[in-house]
DNA sequence: ATGCCCTTTTCACAATCCGTTCACACAAAA
DNA sequence: TTTTGTGTGAACGGATTGTGAAAAGGGCAT
């Protein structure tokens, strides 16, 4: 499991796309791409993305079907992407369910600050230079590097995982059973005391900054800021 | 794959633009030339650039109209280039979004300098002399040659590509997924440990410089400074 | 077309790292 | 106090990756 946020990018002109993808990868995404409606479609019904950004103009399914489809299987924030003047795009696209949307030509500055509104909005978190921050705590999930005062703190993948899970639901109580389907997921099968020695390692690595989390007695644990 | 960076270079008197041009290309660039501002803009909808150059004093539409433009489409590393005394030109030059100021007559080498500076600043990759250059590796991209510490390094062209990616992709970590949707091709269906062979060959290689390449565990690998 | 060489891929095994479980200590609720 | 829930450390088992070699694939000259 992988708790960089993740986008599906759809979009026809490679150049674009290539570019595109590389930028948002160097932010700390983790990028999935998509060339037409249909690869976009089948991505969309195979993963879970945090965002996802769709060109309106595309060969097969374009942008709009894409996004109705998504919006029948999940919640997810969508950007629409459309050529100059299509105006009438944008009211559809508001219909289909989009959440922002941007007039292409656009500068990755300006669709890195919309995403970023977007996933403080869902989300409730701010990112600045790829680097999430939360008191003396930095990460960058880029490199699944945690700082803890400026130190770097080495974290095997699950504490990773539960860190961002936990930090992504921070001021909520998260169940035991909550966070072993998310962080391990679904078919978990094994008993849920692994949370517990997890947590346990997890605040061992954090060390001071293990304070944030704390036990819930008799339901689960929670991030406090 | 092609992993040299592209240039287009708008200049209007031709001598000066062919010389220019063929001194980019030896030093490992593919350029693009445009004689005035018009094809220049038709080249920059149609294609992406690393970089681009503008003679601000072109026929049909200049430089700044290009640059704004080019600017609105997305975001590229913009020199441009003006007759000697022309400080107007500077103020507007830079109000239109461009990066680097040269006035003519300029030497080649001053050109590669302001060249390499845009490209590091834009990639974090230094080039000089048409080499690229990231610790004790020296890269010539025209060659596709590697040497590290000074002594050449013979590769296969997989990992070749392989080093490339991870190179330009450095500071991010890249999962066996996309490493193969990048350097395989999407339609690839083998098994992704082909993805640990070739880094252990590349690693081979490299040597002590192998210590860049870092494996995160359950998540691929990273190229670190 | 054939054989050769270089590259790529696959496989099996080794080494390492990680996750889970257990037993017990301790703390909180009943 | 009893009961239930959580913290802790160590040990086991399993998953993931490193490694070498062998097989498969492709290009090129003969």
């Amino acid at each position: 499991m992988n708790n960089q946020y993740r986008i599906l990018f759809a979009e026809d002109d490679k150049a674009l796309r290539d570019i595109t993808a590389l930028f948002l990868r160097k932010n700390g995404f983790t990028v999935d791409t998509a060339e037409d409606g249909n690869e976009a479609a089948a991505y969309a019904e195979q993963n879970r993305y945090d965002l996802i950004i769709l060109d309106i103009m595309m060969p097969g399914k374009d942008g709009k079907d894409v996004c109705r489809a998504i919006r029948k299987k999940y919640d997810v924030p969508v950007i629409f992407l459309t050529a100059l003047g299509e105006e009438n795009d944008i009211i559809d696209g508001y219909e289909v369910g989009a959440d922002e949307y941007i007039t292409k030509p656009f500068s990755t500055k300006l669709l890195l600050v919309r995403i970023n509104a977007l996933i403080k909005r869902y989300h409730g978190l701010l990112i600045k230079d790829g680097k999430l921050r939360i008191g003396e705590i930095e990460i960058e999930p880029a490199r699944r590097c945690v700082k803890v005062s400026g130190k770097i703190v080495s974290m095997a993948p699950k504490e990773y995982d539960l860190l961002m899970y936990l930090i992504d639901n921070k001021n909520i109580i998260l169940s035991r059973d909550q966070i072993l389907d998310r962080v391990w997921g679904m078919d978990y099968e094994g008993c849920d005391r692994a949370v517990d020695t997890h947590i346990r390692k997890l605040r061992t690595a954090l060390g001071d900054a293990s304070r944030h989390i704390e036990t819930v007695i008799k339901v689960g644990y929670i991030w406090k800021d």
